[in-house]
DNA sequence: CATTCATATGAATGATAATACATATTAATC
DNA sequence: GATTAATATGTATTATCATTCATATGAATG
């Protein structure tokens, strides 16, 4: 019908959840809110990269942020949200994605 | 558990099916094969840069091809896919990404 | 009120990935 | 068997994006 329906919108959504440290946040507070050095010790990776990942998930309101003094609690915005990680990755294990071929990983 | 889960196969998936072209060609053939003429003409690009794409969601398994005669007939690979696709997209319907922020789109 | 803790941000860099262009392959048809 | 049709592939370019580093903000605490 129009040009970009909702595509576009989808594809940036799949994008934001379809990136390692993004997807380790999500899966981490999936069903409970963490605060940031929570997360930057759950991920393993530096503090201000975890923040920027964040920054990026709440831009795209995939996450909400509560600010209680000096903390920041994450957790997902929508409860449908958990469902798509779950059956996305239960899809994959389906899914022999990169099992045969030329795959450098 | 171990270093790397599944999350590294789950954000390979998630990135093959979160990129506008190969979104496209995966909503087009959701449902029936498809040759490459008819997919080239469906998301209007170049001949070459869908074929790369086709290669692409090949290699991940994401899609399987067929041959018959001059023509590659490509469809889903697992019926699940079309699943996650379409409640993907609905939930894009629920979650306002970046109807407030400063999205530059 | 200076210091520490918790988090955010801006700019620079490096890596990765999409696209374009040229060309190759393979099968059909005249 | 030369030509056309259908698809694939290799390389180069460009754009995007993750990461790092340095620094800033803001709230608590001694």
């Amino acid at each position: 019908m129009d040009i970009h329906n909702k595509t576009e919108e989808q594809v940036k959504f799949l994008r934001c959840i379809g990136e390692a440290t993004r997807l380790r946040i999500l899966k981490y507070i999936i069903d409970e809110e963490k605060c940031v050095t929570d997360i930057v010790n759950a991920v393993g990776k530096e503090q201000s990269l975890v923040s920027h990942h964040l920054k990026y998930l709440k831009d795209c309101n995939i996450v909400i942020a509560r600010q209680k003094a000096q903390k920041t609690y994450y957790s997902l915005s929508h409860h449908r949200l958990a469902g798509i990680i779950i059956q996305s990755e239960s899809l994959v294990k389906e899914l022999p994605i990169c099992q045969e071929k030329k795959c450098n990983d």
